[in-house]
DNA sequence: GTAGAATTGCAATATTATAACCTAAGGGTA
DNA sequence: TACCCTTAGGTTATAATATTGCAATTCTAC
């Protein structure tokens, strides 16, 4: 992600995205649904639950804890959004819909996150499958340190 | 780790390593440290700031939350125990000392826990910053899967 | 032995997430 | 349309995890 970009696609892109995987899997994305989705593309960084909640009450809809939980838990299960475990917090996926092993670069500085190339985390599973004799179905990989932009700023 | 092994020397050892960056370091392995740090290292699998709670209460040892929170967050500092953000959950390190970065295998089955060659995750650490432009400095690698022994039974 | 720093005790509270139960809305079918 | 069934959402309460703030104690260095 470069520090200027047009983030209006991005979020045009994702509810694009989002809206056609319902379709294919006969699900529904509901106001509400669509609206915590487009809150947490709003920008690049992680945003945790309890910061929807408010931003949702803006919008008029109800505004309780289960609410966001079931948007953010259908969103997790379409693929559309992943948790950041380390900062209990939730970003919006760049490549939804491709089934592929998940991670993320965290700024430090800035808070920005960057998805990580989905081929280099695939081939670190196969190195550490053959190394360690496991069958890996899922993992998270969340790093953190300085984005370019903040590397030359500093 | 396999399956049967002589689990006293996990735990000597990892006491011994413990007790000796302290000296190094001028830190003091107090009683409850010591203790929470045995009973991380009771097994290989990820345990509970609130699992630890009666267990110490059990010994006679104080049991509120900061105590046991505080007790970790020193043998995090000291390198000896990771947090597994996924399962908020704790556990102990087997190459302590070593600035590495750090990751684990964990059995969906068994539960136990095994850390992850540091080897791969500098190499992949190394191949991101080159394609990011990123500096990184920590990270958390959780993945998720059959052990080798819990596929065998399988 | 005294001062200053580190550690612990303790009470309260913050933060994150889920359970349980009920009502309403959508969607297919006779 | 009327009905039924499934999914989604509303509401209240509570569970699970983690931290803050302050007082009391213990340790260490001098």
């Amino acid at each position: 992600m470069s520090q200027h970009h047009d983030h209006g696609h991005c979020i045009a892109s994702a509810m694009d995205t989002a809206k056609k995987l319902c379709e294919q899997q006969g699900a529904r994305l509901t106001p509400v649904r669509r609206r915590v989705l487009e809150l947490i593309w709003q920008n690049h960084k992680p945003i945790g639950a309890y910061e929807l909640l408010p931003q949702l009450a803006a919008d008029g809809f109800n505004s309780a804890p289960p609410t966001v939980y079931r948007a953010l838990d259908f969103l997790l299960e379409l693929g559309v959004v992943h948790r950041i475990s380390s900062l209990n917090a939730f970003i919006g996926c760049d490549q939804p819909g491709l089934s592929h092993p998940t991670g993320f670069f965290i700024c430090k500085e800035c808070g920005n996150a960057t998805e990580l190339p989905a081929k280099h985390l695939t081939k670190l599973a196969q190195a550490l499958e053959v190394e360690l004799g496991v069958s890996i179905e899922s993992g998270s990989h969340e790093l953190s340190g300085l984005c370019s932009n903040c590397r030359t700023a500093a």
